[in-house]
DNA sequence: CCTGTGATCGTCT
DNA sequence: GACGATCACAGGT
């Protein structure tokens, strides 16, 4: 019995229902991933968000389509995934337990310990193999898949990085949980 | 455990 | 020309 696959209407639904809804689903590129653990919501009018300025080359995929990949580069170094939601909202993705292909991440990161595998946005990627080829990608076909799971653990807390809506609870996690990108207390 | 800092480059001002 | 939706490592507590 295969697990069922989030559709696009997952997606397409207010980004902070999305954002608390991955937590628990399993995220897999090309067969290796693990079980969301922790994501961020971005919305429209959300001065934090990359959608804030309006349309850009940059940002295109949050004004498509739900349900497909926005990838951008970050501090010119790392690659952070994102889900597109709503237009001008997406899910940024952070951090994954690792269950499948732990070999390949482990080679990927050049790293052995499981925490510290995709404990970060920046992170899954690199173990993932995420990069700019898969920016606009669907998130229902391949390479990409999303088996649902669910959870009713799911806590919240201010998201990361930011300066502008710094005290916005968007940051979302299972509650615990040692792979985390940081403790959500 | 915690805080500070350099790396590095695409994007927008 | 400035600034990041980050990470790894160094050093102090």
């Amino acid at each position: 019995m295969q697990s069922s696959t989030l559709s696009r209407a997952f997606f397409d639904r207010e980004v902070v229902s999305v954002a608390q809804g991955l937590i628990g689903t399993v995220l897999l590129v090309d067969g290796v991933g693990g079980v969301i653990v922790e994501t961020e919501a971005y919305d429209r009018d959300d001065p934090a968000s990359h959608s804030f300025v309006g349309p850009t080359a940059r940002n295109a995929p949050m004004f498509g389509p739900p349900g497909h990949a926005y990838v951008y580069r970050s501090y010119g170094v790392h690659w952070c995934l994102n889900g597109v939601s709503r237009p001008g909202s997406a899910v940024l993705i952070r951090a994954l337990e690792p269950t499948a292909g732990i070999d390949a991440m482990k080679l990927r990161r050049s790293v052995s310990d499981l925490r510290l595998l995709c404990s970060g946005p920046g992170r899954l990627c690199q173990a993932l193999g995420v990069s700019a080829a898969h920016n606009g990608l669907a998130l229902d076909r391949a390479p990409f898949r999303i088996e649902a799971g669910g959870t009713t653990d799911v806590a919240a807390g201010p998201r990361i990085g930011i300066t502008r809506a710094a005290e916005v609870p968007w940051r979302f996690g299972l509650a615990g949980s040692p792979y985390l990108s940081r403790p959500l207390r």
